[in-house]
DNA sequence: TCAAAAGTGTTAAATGTACACCCATGC
DNA sequence: GCATGGGTGTACATTTAACACTTTTGA
Protein backbone atom coordinates (compact mmCIF):
# COMPACT_ATOMS: atom_id res chain seq x y z
CA UNK A 1 0.00 0.00 0.00
CA UNK A 2 1.58 3.46 1.56
CA UNK A 3 4.90 2.18 0.47
CA UNK A 4 7.20 5.27 0.32
CA UNK A 5 10.72 3.99 -1.25
CA UNK A 6 10.65 0.53 -3.83
CA UNK A 7 12.27 -2.12 -2.69
CA UNK A 8 14.06 -1.92 -6.17
CA UNK A 9 17.76 -1.66 -6.72
CA UNK A 10 17.87 -2.11 -2.95
CA UNK A 11 21.69 -2.20 -2.10
CA UNK A 12 22.41 -0.06 -5.51
CA UNK A 13 23.38 2.94 -4.09
CA UNK A 14 25.57 2.75 -0.57
CA UNK A 15 27.36 6.18 -1.21
CA UNK A 16 30.75 6.76 0.21
CA UNK A 17 29.08 9.24 3.10
CA UNK A 18 30.69 12.85 3.66
CA UNK A 19 31.93 12.62 6.98
CA UNK A 20 30.21 15.21 8.18
CA UNK A 21 29.47 15.44 11.90
CA UNK A 22 25.93 14.57 13.45
CA UNK A 23 24.82 17.74 14.09
CA UNK A 24 21.08 19.04 14.23
CA UNK A 25 20.41 20.42 10.38
CA UNK A 26 19.27 23.79 10.21
CA UNK A 27 16.46 25.06 8.00
CA UNK A 28 15.27 28.21 6.79
CA UNK A 29 12.67 29.70 9.81
CA UNK A 30 10.05 29.61 6.74
CA UNK A 31 6.84 29.47 8.60
CA UNK A 32 5.45 25.76 8.36
CA UNK A 33 1.72 25.14 9.22
CA UNK A 34 0.11 21.83 10.69
CA UNK A 35 -3.69 21.35 9.48
CA UNK A 36 -6.11 18.43 9.62
CA UNK A 37 -8.45 17.80 6.67
CA UNK A 38 -11.45 15.48 7.90
CA UNK A 39 -12.99 12.52 5.10
CA UNK A 40 -16.24 12.22 6.61
CA UNK A 41 -18.33 9.29 5.16
CA UNK A 42 -22.23 8.84 5.63
CA UNK A 43 -24.08 6.19 4.29
CA UNK A 44 -27.88 5.75 2.75
CA UNK A 45 -29.78 4.08 0.68
CA UNK A 46 -28.01 5.48 -2.37
CA UNK A 47 -24.53 4.09 -1.28
CA UNK A 48 -21.46 5.71 0.55
CA UNK A 49 -21.55 9.66 1.20
CA UNK A 50 -19.06 12.05 1.13
CA UNK A 51 -19.11 14.90 3.57
CA UNK A 52 -18.09 18.20 1.94
CA UNK A 53 -18.18 21.91 2.62
CA UNK A 54 -18.17 25.44 0.44
CA UNK A 55 -14.93 27.21 1.30
CA UNK A 56 -15.80 30.63 2.58
CA UNK A 57 -12.65 31.89 2.67
CA UNK A 58 -9.31 32.80 0.59
CA UNK A 59 -7.67 31.46 -1.69
CA UNK A 60 -10.22 29.12 -3.38
CA UNK A 61 -13.40 30.55 -1.76
CA UNK A 62 -16.60 29.27 -3.20
CA UNK A 63 -14.89 25.91 -4.20
CA UNK A 64 -15.47 22.53 -2.47
CA UNK A 65 -13.16 21.23 0.12
CA UNK A 66 -12.66 18.70 2.66
CA UNK A 67 -13.59 20.25 6.19
CA UNK A 68 -10.06 21.34 8.09
CA UNK A 69 -8.38 23.77 9.76
CA UNK A 70 -5.27 24.05 11.79
CA UNK A 71 -3.58 22.34 14.75
CA UNK A 72 -3.98 24.83 17.54
CA UNK A 73 -1.39 25.68 19.74
CA UNK A 74 -2.23 23.17 22.66
CA UNK A 75 -3.92 20.91 20.77
CA UNK A 76 -2.46 17.59 19.15
CA UNK A 77 -3.62 16.80 15.62
CA UNK A 78 -6.09 14.50 16.80
CA UNK A 79 -8.09 17.29 19.01
CA UNK A 80 -8.11 19.59 16.26
CA UNK A 81 -9.27 16.92 14.03
CA UNK A 82 -12.24 16.16 16.51
CA UNK A 83 -12.78 19.96 17.12
CA UNK A 84 -13.40 19.94 13.66
CA UNK A 85 -15.52 17.35 13.14
CA UNK A 86 -17.21 18.97 15.99
CA UNK A 87 -17.46 22.33 14.20
CA UNK A 88 -18.95 20.69 11.69
CA UNK A 89 -21.34 17.78 12.70
CA UNK A 90 -22.21 18.62 15.65
CA UNK A 91 -21.33 15.37 16.88
CA UNK A 92 -18.61 13.82 19.06
CA UNK A 93 -17.09 10.13 20.18
CA UNK A 94 -16.66 9.59 15.88
CA UNK A 95 -14.66 7.18 14.74
CA UNK A 96 -11.91 8.38 13.86
CA UNK A 97 -8.08 7.54 12.23
CA UNK A 98 -5.52 9.34 11.53
CA UNK A 99 -5.10 8.28 7.32
CA UNK A 100 -2.18 9.84 5.91
CA UNK A 101 0.20 13.19 6.51
CA UNK A 102 0.07 15.32 2.72
CA UNK A 103 3.20 17.31 3.50
CA UNK A 104 4.42 18.00 -0.03
CA UNK A 105 6.18 21.10 -0.21
CA UNK A 106 3.82 22.26 -3.55
CA UNK A 107 0.44 21.15 -1.84
CA UNK A 108 -0.66 24.20 -1.20
CA UNK A 109 -0.41 27.19 -3.34
CA UNK A 110 -0.03 29.78 -0.37
CA UNK A 111 1.69 28.87 2.64
CA UNK A 112 3.62 26.00 3.23
CA UNK A 113 0.78 23.85 5.18
CA UNK A 114 1.40 19.58 5.86
CA UNK A 115 -1.84 18.14 6.44
CA UNK A 116 -2.39 14.95 8.62
CA UNK A 117 -5.92 13.89 7.30
CA UNK A 118 -8.32 11.43 8.88
CA UNK A 119 -11.18 9.56 7.85
CA UNK A 120 -14.67 9.82 9.97
CA UNK A 121 -17.15 7.63 9.56
CA UNK A 122 -20.64 8.89 11.03
CA UNK A 123 -24.48 7.55 11.19
CA UNK A 124 -25.52 10.15 8.56
CA UNK A 125 -28.73 10.38 10.24
CA UNK A 126 -27.15 11.55 13.19
CA UNK A 127 -25.75 14.62 11.60
CA UNK A 128 -28.14 17.62 11.61
CA UNK A 129 -27.95 19.88 8.79
CA UNK A 130 -28.68 23.28 10.29
CA UNK A 131 -25.33 22.89 12.07
CA UNK A 132 -23.28 23.23 9.03
CA UNK A 133 -25.39 26.10 7.47
CA UNK A 134 -22.22 28.16 8.11
CA UNK A 135 -19.79 25.86 5.80
CA UNK A 136 -22.52 25.14 3.04
CA UNK A 137 -21.82 21.65 3.93
CA UNK A 138 -23.38 18.99 1.24
CA UNK A 139 -22.80 14.94 1.42
CA UNK A 140 -21.76 13.72 -2.52
CA UNK A 141 -21.71 10.47 -3.70
CA UNK A 142 -18.30 8.83 -2.51
CA UNK A 143 -18.05 7.29 -6.36
CA UNK A 144 -18.37 10.43 -7.84
CA UNK A 145 -16.87 13.19 -5.92
CA UNK A 146 -16.51 16.28 -7.21
CA UNK A 147 -13.20 18.35 -7.67
CA UNK A 148 -12.51 19.13 -4.71
CA UNK A 149 -9.10 21.71 -4.07
CA UNK A 150 -6.03 21.05 -3.42
CA UNK A 151 -5.07 17.50 -3.07
CA UNK A 152 -8.29 16.56 -1.63
CA UNK A 153 -9.34 14.06 -4.02
CA UNK A 154 -6.64 12.25 -3.90
CA UNK A 155 -7.39 12.32 -0.07
CA UNK A 156 -10.41 11.04 -0.64
CA UNK A 157 -9.43 8.24 -2.81
CA UNK A 158 -7.03 7.15 -0.59
CA UNK A 159 -9.79 7.11 2.72
CA UNK A 160 -11.94 4.93 -0.04
CA UNK A 161 -9.24 2.47 -0.53
CA UNK A 162 -8.43 2.28 3.54
CA UNK A 163 -11.74 2.10 4.51
CA UNK A 164 -12.62 -0.74 1.92
CA UNK A 165 -9.33 -2.18 3.26
CA UNK A 166 -10.14 -2.13 6.85
CA UNK A 167 -13.84 -2.97 6.27
CA UNK A 168 -12.77 -6.60 5.07
CA UNK A 169 -10.76 -7.07 8.20
CA UNK A 170 -12.80 -5.51 11.10
CA UNK A 171 -16.27 -4.63 11.92
CA UNK A 172 -15.82 -0.74 11.00
CA UNK A 173 -18.93 -0.47 9.07
CA UNK A 174 -21.55 -0.53 11.93
CA UNK A 175 -20.25 3.06 12.54
CA UNK A 176 -21.95 4.52 9.63
CA UNK A 177 -25.34 2.45 10.97
CA UNK A 178 -28.14 3.68 13.64
CA UNK A 179 -27.38 2.17 16.81
CA UNK A 180 -30.19 0.18 15.71
CA UNK A 181 -30.12 -2.14 11.99
CA UNK A 182 -31.12 -5.16 10.49
CA UNK A 183 -29.09 -7.23 8.58
CA UNK A 184 -29.62 -6.76 5.48
CA UNK A 185 -29.18 -3.46 5.49
CA UNK A 186 -25.64 -4.04 6.65
CA UNK A 187 -25.78 -6.38 3.81
CA UNK A 188 -26.44 -3.77 1.40
CA UNK A 189 -23.85 -1.40 2.64
CA UNK A 190 -21.17 -3.94 1.93
CA UNK A 191 -22.77 -4.69 -1.41
CA UNK A 192 -22.30 -0.81 -2.11
CA UNK A 193 -19.32 -0.87 -0.79
CA UNK A 194 -17.38 -3.66 -2.47
CA UNK A 195 -19.28 -3.35 -5.41
CA UNK A 196 -20.44 -6.80 -5.20
CA UNK A 197 -23.53 -8.61 -4.01
CA UNK A 198 -23.59 -11.57 -1.29
CA UNK A 199 -26.00 -14.45 -0.86
CA UNK A 200 -28.35 -13.04 1.40
CA UNK A 201 -28.34 -16.61 3.25
CA UNK A 202 -24.81 -16.93 3.95
CA UNK A 203 -24.09 -13.19 4.46
CA UNK A 204 -26.46 -13.62 7.72
CA UNK A 205 -24.88 -16.57 9.49
CA UNK A 206 -22.00 -15.17 8.60
CA UNK A 207 -22.67 -12.07 10.20
CA UNK A 208 -24.25 -13.67 12.97
CA UNK A 209 -21.91 -16.09 13.72
CA UNK A 210 -19.30 -13.10 14.72
CA UNK A 211 -21.15 -13.06 18.02
CA UNK A 212 -20.99 -9.34 18.02
CA UNK A 213 -24.70 -8.52 17.61
CA UNK A 214 -27.66 -8.51 19.64
CA UNK A 215 -31.04 -9.08 18.18
CA UNK A 216 -33.89 -7.05 19.54
CA UNK A 217 -37.47 -7.69 20.08
CA UNK A 218 -38.68 -5.65 16.95
CA UNK A 219 -38.39 -5.66 13.24
CA UNK A 220 -38.29 -3.48 10.42
CA UNK A 221 -41.44 -3.57 8.94
CA UNK A 222 -40.69 -0.97 6.35
CA UNK A 223 -38.75 -2.81 3.80
CA UNK A 224 -40.47 -6.02 3.77
CA UNK A 225 -43.73 -7.76 4.58
CA UNK A 226 -41.58 -10.05 6.75
CA UNK A 227 -39.73 -7.64 8.23
CA UNK A 228 -36.15 -7.87 9.39
CA UNK A 229 -34.91 -7.86 13.29
CA UNK A 230 -32.80 -4.75 14.68
CA UNK A 231 -30.07 -5.95 15.94
CA UNK A 232 -27.79 -4.08 18.00
CA UNK A 233 -23.68 -3.87 18.74
CA UNK A 234 -22.56 -5.89 21.75
CA UNK A 235 -20.57 -2.71 22.88
CA UNK A 236 -18.15 -5.74 24.59
CA UNK A 237 -17.75 -7.99 22.22
CA UNK A 238 -17.75 -5.45 19.43
CA UNK A 239 -14.20 -4.04 21.19
CA UNK A 240 -12.81 -7.57 21.93
CA UNK A 241 -13.70 -8.51 18.32
CA UNK A 242 -12.15 -5.78 16.46
CA UNK A 243 -9.19 -7.22 15.38
CA UNK A 244 -10.65 -10.73 14.58
CA UNK A 245 -13.13 -10.22 12.47
CA UNK A 246 -13.99 -11.64 9.23
CA UNK A 247 -12.71 -11.29 5.51
CA UNK A 248 -15.28 -10.16 3.27
CA UNK A 249 -12.94 -8.81 0.25
CA UNK A 250 -9.77 -9.27 0.67
CA UNK A 251 -9.10 -12.84 1.13
CA UNK A 252 -6.00 -14.20 1.26
CA UNK A 253 -5.59 -16.53 -1.21
CA UNK A 254 -2.45 -18.97 -2.09
CA UNK A 255 -2.86 -19.01 -6.10
CA UNK A 256 -3.73 -16.08 -8.68
CA UNK A 257 -7.24 -16.95 -8.30
CA UNK A 258 -10.18 -15.19 -10.13
CA UNK A 259 -12.49 -13.22 -7.17
CA UNK A 260 -15.47 -15.67 -6.80
CA UNK A 261 -18.31 -13.71 -6.02
CA UNK A 262 -21.13 -14.96 -3.95
CA UNK A 263 -24.32 -16.40 -5.82
CA UNK A 264 -27.47 -13.95 -6.23
CA UNK A 265 -30.71 -14.63 -7.24
CA UNK A 266 -32.42 -12.33 -9.64
CA UNK B 1 -6.70 -0.03 16.18
CA UNK B 2 -5.86 3.91 15.88
CA UNK B 3 -9.32 5.38 16.64
CA UNK B 4 -9.21 8.55 18.04
CA UNK B 5 -12.17 8.96 19.50
CA UNK B 6 -13.90 6.43 21.52
CA UNK B 7 -17.60 4.99 19.75
CA UNK B 8 -19.78 5.80 23.47
CA UNK B 9 -22.19 7.78 23.42
CA UNK B 10 -22.43 8.75 20.09
CA UNK B 11 -25.29 11.23 19.96
CA UNK B 12 -24.55 12.38 23.39
CA UNK B 13 -23.45 15.70 22.88
CA UNK B 14 -24.84 17.84 20.11
CA UNK B 15 -24.52 20.97 21.54
CA UNK B 16 -25.80 24.31 19.91
CA UNK B 17 -23.09 25.77 18.08
CA UNK B 18 -22.24 29.24 18.62
CA UNK B 19 -23.32 30.78 15.34
CA UNK B 20 -19.93 31.68 14.81
CA UNK B 21 -19.48 32.12 10.82
CA UNK B 22 -17.27 30.00 9.07
CA UNK B 23 -13.81 31.95 8.75
CA UNK B 24 -9.68 31.00 8.70
CA UNK B 25 -9.01 30.32 12.62
CA UNK B 26 -6.76 32.65 14.13
CA UNK B 27 -3.14 31.29 15.78
CA UNK B 28 -0.60 32.41 17.82
CA UNK B 29 2.45 32.82 15.58
CA UNK B 30 4.11 30.13 17.52
CA UNK B 31 6.42 28.31 15.37
CA UNK B 32 5.49 24.83 14.89
CA UNK B 33 8.48 22.08 13.58
CA UNK B 34 7.86 19.00 11.33
CA UNK B 35 10.61 15.83 11.90
CA UNK B 36 10.71 12.60 11.00
CA UNK B 37 11.98 10.00 13.16
CA UNK B 38 12.84 6.71 11.23
CA UNK B 39 12.00 2.99 13.59
CA UNK B 40 14.17 0.85 11.55
CA UNK B 41 13.75 -2.91 12.00
CA UNK B 42 16.82 -5.65 11.25
CA UNK B 43 16.85 -9.47 11.96
CA UNK B 44 19.48 -11.46 12.74
CA UNK B 45 19.34 -15.07 14.46
CA UNK B 46 18.81 -13.29 17.94
CA UNK B 47 15.53 -12.17 16.42
CA UNK B 48 14.11 -8.85 15.84
CA UNK B 49 16.08 -5.62 16.23
CA UNK B 50 15.99 -2.01 16.53
CA UNK B 51 18.60 0.08 15.07
CA UNK B 52 18.54 3.21 17.44
CA UNK B 53 21.60 6.16 17.93
CA UNK B 54 23.37 8.00 20.80
CA UNK B 55 22.44 11.74 20.64
CA UNK B 56 24.77 13.81 19.89
CA UNK B 57 23.35 16.85 20.59
CA UNK B 58 21.23 18.89 22.98
CA UNK B 59 18.75 18.41 24.25
CA UNK B 60 19.67 14.80 25.63
CA UNK B 61 22.85 14.35 24.55
CA UNK B 62 24.12 11.52 24.85
CA UNK B 63 21.08 9.27 25.25
CA UNK B 64 19.50 6.66 22.64
CA UNK B 65 17.02 7.43 20.18
CA UNK B 66 15.37 7.19 17.27
CA UNK B 67 16.65 8.51 14.17
CA UNK B 68 15.34 11.60 13.12
CA UNK B 69 15.61 14.96 11.79
CA UNK B 70 13.23 17.87 10.67
CA UNK B 71 11.80 18.24 7.51
CA UNK B 72 13.55 20.65 4.81
CA UNK B 73 11.73 23.21 3.19
CA UNK B 74 11.88 21.52 -0.39
CA UNK B 75 10.87 18.19 1.51
CA UNK B 76 7.96 16.27 2.18
CA UNK B 77 7.58 14.39 4.57
CA UNK B 78 8.67 11.19 2.83
CA UNK B 79 11.45 12.56 1.62
CA UNK B 80 12.72 13.68 4.89
CA UNK B 81 12.57 9.89 6.15
CA UNK B 82 14.33 8.84 3.27
CA UNK B 83 17.17 11.25 3.40
CA UNK B 84 17.39 10.18 7.62
CA UNK B 85 17.54 6.47 6.31
CA UNK B 86 20.30 7.00 3.97
CA UNK B 87 22.15 9.10 6.21
CA UNK B 88 22.15 6.59 8.40
CA UNK B 89 22.30 3.33 6.65
CA UNK B 90 23.69 4.07 3.20
CA UNK B 91 20.70 2.33 1.96
CA UNK B 92 18.10 3.41 -0.64
CA UNK B 93 15.36 1.74 -1.73
CA UNK B 94 13.99 0.64 1.65
CA UNK B 95 10.48 -0.43 2.46
CA UNK B 96 9.30 2.56 4.30
CA UNK B 97 5.51 3.40 5.74
CA UNK B 98 4.41 6.05 7.48
CA UNK B 99 3.20 4.98 11.08
CA UNK B 100 1.77 7.93 12.99
CA UNK B 101 1.90 11.28 13.32
CA UNK B 102 2.70 12.65 17.17
CA UNK B 103 2.27 16.00 17.68
CA UNK B 104 0.87 16.34 21.20
CA UNK B 105 1.66 20.17 22.01
CA UNK B 106 3.87 18.56 25.35
CA UNK B 107 5.76 15.98 23.59
CA UNK B 108 9.23 17.78 23.18
CA UNK B 109 10.21 19.61 25.85
CA UNK B 110 11.96 22.09 23.36
CA UNK B 111 10.15 23.75 20.77
CA UNK B 112 6.57 22.54 19.50
CA UNK B 113 7.85 20.08 17.02
CA UNK B 114 5.19 17.17 15.32
CA UNK B 115 6.89 14.19 14.45
CA UNK B 116 5.73 12.00 11.82
CA UNK B 117 7.20 8.28 12.41
CA UNK B 118 8.05 5.97 9.64
CA UNK B 119 9.01 2.58 9.76
CA UNK B 120 11.24 0.48 7.67
CA UNK B 121 12.09 -2.81 7.25
CA UNK B 122 16.10 -3.30 5.84
CA UNK B 123 18.40 -6.61 5.64
CA UNK B 124 20.42 -5.97 8.56
CA UNK B 125 23.79 -7.46 6.79
CA UNK B 126 23.35 -5.00 4.35
CA UNK B 127 23.96 -2.18 6.65
CA UNK B 128 27.73 -1.35 6.74
CA UNK B 129 28.37 -0.11 10.13
CA UNK B 130 30.51 2.09 9.91
CA UNK B 131 28.32 4.54 7.81
CA UNK B 132 26.76 5.52 10.98
CA UNK B 133 29.93 5.97 13.20
CA UNK B 134 28.99 9.73 13.81
CA UNK B 135 25.40 8.58 15.04
CA UNK B 136 26.75 5.87 17.33
CA UNK B 137 24.60 3.96 15.93
CA UNK B 138 23.76 0.17 17.37
CA UNK B 139 20.98 -2.63 17.10
CA UNK B 140 19.08 -3.50 20.37
CA UNK B 141 16.72 -6.39 20.60
CA UNK B 142 12.97 -5.36 19.59
CA UNK B 143 11.83 -7.17 22.66
CA UNK B 144 13.94 -4.99 25.00
CA UNK B 145 14.32 -1.54 23.52
CA UNK B 146 15.96 0.48 26.12
CA UNK B 147 14.59 3.94 27.65
CA UNK B 148 14.78 6.44 24.95
CA UNK B 149 13.93 9.53 24.91
CA UNK B 150 10.84 11.37 24.59
CA UNK B 151 8.04 9.26 23.21
CA UNK B 152 10.17 7.22 21.33
CA UNK B 153 9.27 4.07 23.05
CA UNK B 154 5.83 4.24 22.33
CA UNK B 155 6.82 4.90 18.99
CA UNK B 156 8.54 1.54 18.62
CA UNK B 157 5.69 0.02 20.32
CA UNK B 158 3.48 1.13 18.06
CA UNK B 159 5.21 0.39 15.17
CA UNK B 160 6.17 -3.65 16.62
CA UNK B 161 2.20 -3.86 16.70
CA UNK B 162 1.32 -2.72 12.96
CA UNK B 163 4.93 -4.83 12.03
CA UNK B 164 3.10 -7.72 13.32
CA UNK B 165 -0.32 -6.88 11.85
CA UNK B 166 0.95 -5.95 8.32
CA UNK B 167 3.22 -8.42 7.89
CA UNK B 168 0.34 -11.35 8.87
CA UNK B 169 -1.54 -10.44 5.81
CA UNK B 170 1.66 -9.44 3.44
CA UNK B 171 4.59 -10.51 2.31
CA UNK B 172 6.43 -8.14 3.90
CA UNK B 173 9.08 -9.47 6.02
CA UNK B 174 11.41 -10.87 2.74
CA UNK B 175 12.43 -6.96 3.27
CA UNK B 176 14.35 -8.30 6.06
CA UNK B 177 16.27 -11.05 5.06
CA UNK B 178 18.81 -10.83 1.95
CA UNK B 179 18.21 -11.49 -1.47
CA UNK B 180 18.60 -15.03 -1.17
CA UNK B 181 17.39 -16.79 1.82
CA UNK B 182 15.83 -20.11 2.60
CA UNK B 183 12.77 -21.02 3.63
CA UNK B 184 13.64 -22.70 7.23
CA UNK B 185 15.04 -19.22 7.97
CA UNK B 186 11.79 -17.58 6.82
CA UNK B 187 9.99 -19.46 9.20
CA UNK B 188 12.60 -18.60 12.02
CA UNK B 189 11.46 -14.98 11.27
CA UNK B 190 8.15 -15.41 11.68
CA UNK B 191 8.40 -17.42 14.80
CA UNK B 192 10.40 -15.10 16.35
CA UNK B 193 7.88 -12.03 15.21
CA UNK B 194 4.66 -13.80 16.46
CA UNK B 195 6.44 -15.84 19.47
CA UNK B 196 5.34 -19.38 18.55
CA UNK B 197 6.01 -22.15 16.30
CA UNK B 198 4.83 -23.70 13.03
CA UNK B 199 5.09 -27.18 11.71
CA UNK B 200 8.00 -26.58 9.38
CA UNK B 201 5.58 -29.20 6.60
CA UNK B 202 2.92 -26.82 6.91
CA UNK B 203 4.92 -24.01 6.77
CA UNK B 204 7.14 -24.70 3.77
CA UNK B 205 3.72 -25.70 1.69
CA UNK B 206 1.82 -22.87 2.97
CA UNK B 207 4.98 -20.15 1.65
CA UNK B 208 5.46 -22.03 -1.47
CA UNK B 209 1.77 -22.03 -2.18
CA UNK B 210 1.87 -18.33 -2.57
CA UNK B 211 3.97 -18.15 -5.42
CA UNK B 212 6.16 -15.23 -5.02
CA UNK B 213 9.08 -17.90 -4.62
CA UNK B 214 11.46 -18.67 -7.02
CA UNK B 215 13.82 -21.57 -6.09
CA UNK B 216 18.03 -21.41 -6.74
CA UNK B 217 19.83 -24.45 -7.85
CA UNK B 218 22.29 -23.64 -4.60
CA UNK B 219 20.93 -25.42 -0.64
CA UNK B 220 22.29 -23.35 2.64
CA UNK B 221 24.37 -26.31 4.09
CA UNK B 222 25.28 -24.04 6.40
CA UNK B 223 22.12 -24.54 9.21
CA UNK B 224 21.83 -28.13 8.13
CA UNK B 225 23.09 -31.92 6.98
CA UNK B 226 20.61 -32.10 4.16
CA UNK B 227 20.55 -28.26 3.00
CA UNK B 228 17.76 -25.66 2.50
CA UNK B 229 17.73 -24.56 -1.25
CA UNK B 230 17.59 -20.95 -1.54
CA UNK B 231 14.84 -18.99 -2.94
CA UNK B 232 13.92 -15.37 -4.58
CA UNK B 233 11.18 -13.16 -4.29
CA UNK B 234 9.63 -13.24 -7.99
CA UNK B 235 9.64 -9.14 -8.25
CA UNK B 236 6.43 -9.35 -10.14
CA UNK B 237 4.54 -11.86 -8.36
CA UNK B 238 5.49 -10.07 -5.42
CA UNK B 239 4.00 -6.64 -6.67
CA UNK B 240 1.20 -8.13 -7.65
CA UNK B 241 0.39 -10.48 -4.20
CA UNK B 242 1.01 -7.90 -2.39
CA UNK B 243 -2.36 -7.52 -1.84
CA UNK B 244 -3.15 -11.15 -1.07
CA UNK B 245 -1.18 -12.81 1.12
CA UNK B 246 -1.85 -15.05 4.06
CA UNK B 247 -2.72 -14.48 7.62
CA UNK B 248 -0.46 -16.39 9.92
CA UNK B 249 -1.50 -15.21 13.25
CA UNK B 250 -4.60 -12.75 12.94
CA UNK B 251 -6.59 -14.89 11.65
CA UNK B 252 -10.68 -14.12 11.43
CA UNK B 253 -12.38 -16.01 13.45
CA UNK B 254 -16.01 -16.24 14.40
CA UNK B 255 -16.24 -16.96 17.40
CA UNK B 256 -14.14 -16.13 20.51
CA UNK B 257 -11.83 -19.43 20.16
CA UNK B 258 -8.42 -19.87 21.34
CA UNK B 259 -5.59 -19.34 18.82
CA UNK B 260 -4.57 -22.22 18.38
CA UNK B 261 -0.58 -22.74 17.45
CA UNK B 262 0.35 -25.19 15.23
CA UNK B 263 2.38 -28.06 17.01
CA UNK B 264 5.77 -28.31 16.68
CA UNK B 265 8.12 -31.45 17.08
CA UNK B 266 10.56 -31.20 20.30
C1' DT C 1 24.43 -46.12 10.76
C1' DC C 2 22.31 -42.61 13.01
C1' DA C 3 20.50 -38.12 13.99
C1' DA C 4 18.60 -34.06 12.38
C1' DA C 5 16.61 -31.00 9.47
C1' DA C 6 14.25 -30.45 4.76
C1' DG C 7 10.58 -31.44 2.34
C1' DT C 8 6.30 -34.54 0.78
C1' DG C 9 1.97 -36.98 1.41
C1' DT C 10 -2.26 -38.07 3.67
C1' DT C 11 -6.14 -37.52 6.43
C1' DA C 12 -9.71 -35.34 9.30
C1' DA C 13 -11.67 -31.16 10.81
C1' DA C 14 -13.07 -26.57 10.00
C1' DT C 15 -14.78 -23.32 7.06
C1' DG C 16 -16.89 -21.43 2.84
C1' DT C 17 -20.26 -21.62 -1.05
C1' DA C 18 -24.29 -22.76 -3.45
C1' DC C 19 -28.68 -23.28 -3.22
C1' DA C 20 -33.06 -25.53 -1.68
C1' DC C 21 -36.49 -24.47 1.23
C1' DC C 22 -39.42 -22.70 5.04
C1' DC C 23 -41.45 -18.40 7.24
C1' DA C 24 -44.18 -14.27 7.83
C1' DT C 25 -46.74 -10.86 5.94
C1' DG C 26 -49.05 -7.29 2.89
C1' DC C 27 -51.44 -7.19 -1.04
C1' DG D 1 -53.41 -17.31 -2.21
C1' DC D 2 -49.14 -15.75 -3.64
C1' DA D 3 -45.20 -12.91 -4.23
C1' DT D 4 -41.44 -11.12 -1.61
C1' DG D 5 -37.72 -10.70 1.16
C1' DG D 6 -36.02 -12.79 5.74
C1' DG D 7 -33.98 -16.45 7.60
C1' DT D 8 -32.64 -21.75 8.14
C1' DG D 9 -30.82 -26.20 6.64
C1' DT D 10 -27.91 -29.02 4.06
C1' DA D 11 -24.59 -30.85 0.97
C1' DC D 12 -20.50 -30.35 -1.36
C1' DA D 13 -15.96 -28.03 -2.12
C1' DT D 14 -12.01 -25.91 -0.38
C1' DT D 15 -8.72 -24.84 3.03
C1' DT D 16 -6.26 -25.82 7.17
C1' DA D 17 -3.93 -28.47 10.85
C1' DA D 18 -1.85 -32.56 12.47
C1' DC D 19 1.35 -35.63 11.79
C1' DA D 20 3.45 -39.74 9.47
C1' DC D 21 6.81 -40.45 6.31
C1' DT D 22 10.72 -39.97 2.96
C1' DT D 23 15.11 -37.67 1.69
C1' DT D 24 19.75 -36.11 2.31
C1' DT D 25 24.03 -35.93 4.37
C1' DG D 26 27.63 -34.90 8.06
C1' DA D 27 29.31 -36.91 11.95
Amino acid sequence: MEKVAKIAEKKAAQKQMSGEKQSKRKYSGKKLLLAVDCIIFGFDEQGLKLLVIKRGFEPCMGRLSLMGGFVGDTESSEDAAIRVLHELTGLEGIYMEQLHLFSSPLRDPGARTAVMAYFALIDIKSYQSQMSDDFQARWVPAEEVPKLIFDHNEMVEMAKERLRYKAALHPLLFELLPDKFTIPQLQILYEKLYDTKFDPGNFFKKIRSTGLLVRLKERDKLNSKKGAYFYQLDKEKYEEGFNTFLNFVYKPRFKNKVQKKSSVKK
